[in-house]
DNA sequence: TCAAAAAGGGTGATGCATCATCCTTCTCAG
DNA sequence: CTGAGAAGGATGATGCATCACCCTTTTTGA
C-alpha cells in the first residue's frame, strides 16, 4: 500500500475524478431541474416519491425512510413545499402525533411534467457515456460503500 | 434499450445506488470532518488548496480554477472564511482589481492537523471497500462524464 | 402500573449554494 | 485614442442542510 495518510497516484487520480464528477454533477443537474421544471433536486425527491404511492400520499417518518433523509430536515422541507403549495399536511387518523403528507394537484401536475424529463437529463449526461460494465461496476461499489457508511454507525437521529 | 422516459432496471438500480451513496458519503463525511476538525467540507477545500501552494497564497481566480467553483460561492465561502481568522484577503500588487487570499497561521495550523486525519477517513470509508478494478473503472466514468459535462455547456460565470 | 425511554414531529439559528445584479479595471478592435 | 465588452471581484436575498433543543404521545420493562 501506502503509507497512512497518503494516497497513492491511482487512488488520489479515481478518488479525486469522483468527488468531482459527483459535485459537478449535482450542481448541472440542480440547475438543469430548477430551469425546465421550477423544482430543486429536494423538491423532486419528495413528490416523486409521494407520486410513486397508490394515493399520492405518506406519513413524515415513511417518507423518511424511503428518502433516507434526517427528521429536521425533512420536516423543513415539507414546511416550504407547503408554503409553496406543493404538498399539504393533515392529521393522522391513527396516530394523534402523525402527520400525513399529500400531493396537492399542483404538487402532482408538476411532477408528472418533471418525471420524464429528469429520467431523459439522466441519460443524456450520465447513462449515455457509461458503458454498462462501468454501470454494473459502479452499483456494486456504491452498494458496498453504503454498506459500510450504514454498518460504521447511524448518528442517533436517523 | 427502453422507451424513453424509463429506465431498466439495470439503469435504475446503477442510478439509484449511486446517487444514494453520493448523498450519504458526503453528509457522512462532512460530520465527521466537522466533528475531527472544527472545518466543513468547503472550508477543507478552500485550505487544502491554498496549503499545497509555496507560499500559502492564491489570487481569487486561480482558487476558483482549481476547485471548479463558481465566482459568488467563492467569494460568499472566503468572506465567511476571513471572518473565522482561517485566511485572508490582500489587496493585489499586479492588479487593483484583484485578490490575494493567504492562510493564516491559525488556517493552517487547522488545514496540517485535517488533512491527514482527512486522508484516513477516505481510506475508512471508501477506498478499503473498492476493489482496484472498481476504482479504475470509477475514474475512468468519472471522467467520461464530466467531459460530457462541460462540453455540453458552461453556466456563463465560471 | 407507572415512570422512563422511544417514537413522531416541530422550531430557530447558522452555515452553505445559487441567483440576480453591481462596480471597477483591463483589453482591444476600430 | 476610445468606447465596448471582458475579467476580477463583491453584495443581498433566498432556498437548502444541519445543529441543538423542544413538545407530545406511545411503549415497555421493572
Amino acid at each position: 500500500m501506502t503509507e497512512p495518510g497518503e494516497l497513492s497516484d491511482r487512488e488520489r487520480r479515481a478518488w479525486y475524478a469522483f468527488l468531482t464528477m459527483q459535485e459537478d454533477l449535482r450542481r448541472h443537474m440542480n440547475r438543469q431541474l430548477l430551469n425546465d421544471t421550477g423544482l430543486s433536486l429536494a423538491d423532486y425527491a419528495v413528490l416523486s416519491t409521494l407520486w410513486m404511492q397508490p394515493d399520492n400520499s405518506l406519513r413524515v417518518f415513511e417518507l423518511r425512510e424511503r428518502l433516507r433523509w434526517e427528521k429536521t430536515r425533512l420536516t423543513h422541507q415539507i414546511s416550504r413545499m407547503v408554503t409553496r403549495g406543493q404538498v399539504e399536511r393533515n392529521p393522522c387518523a391513527d396516530d394523534p402525533r402523525g402527520q400525513q403528507i399529500t400531493l396537492t394537484p399542483a404538487g402532482h401536475e408538476a411532477i408528472t411534467k418533471a418525471v420524464p424529463l429528469h429520467i431523459d437529463y439522466v441519460r443524456r449526461v450520465f447513462l449515455d457515456v457509461v458503458t454498462p460494465r462501468q454501470l454494473d461496476s459502479l452499483a456494486a461499489l456504491s452498494e458496498a460503500v453504503l454498506d459500510n457508511l450504514t454498518t460504521d454507525e447511524d448518528p442517533a437521529d436517523t
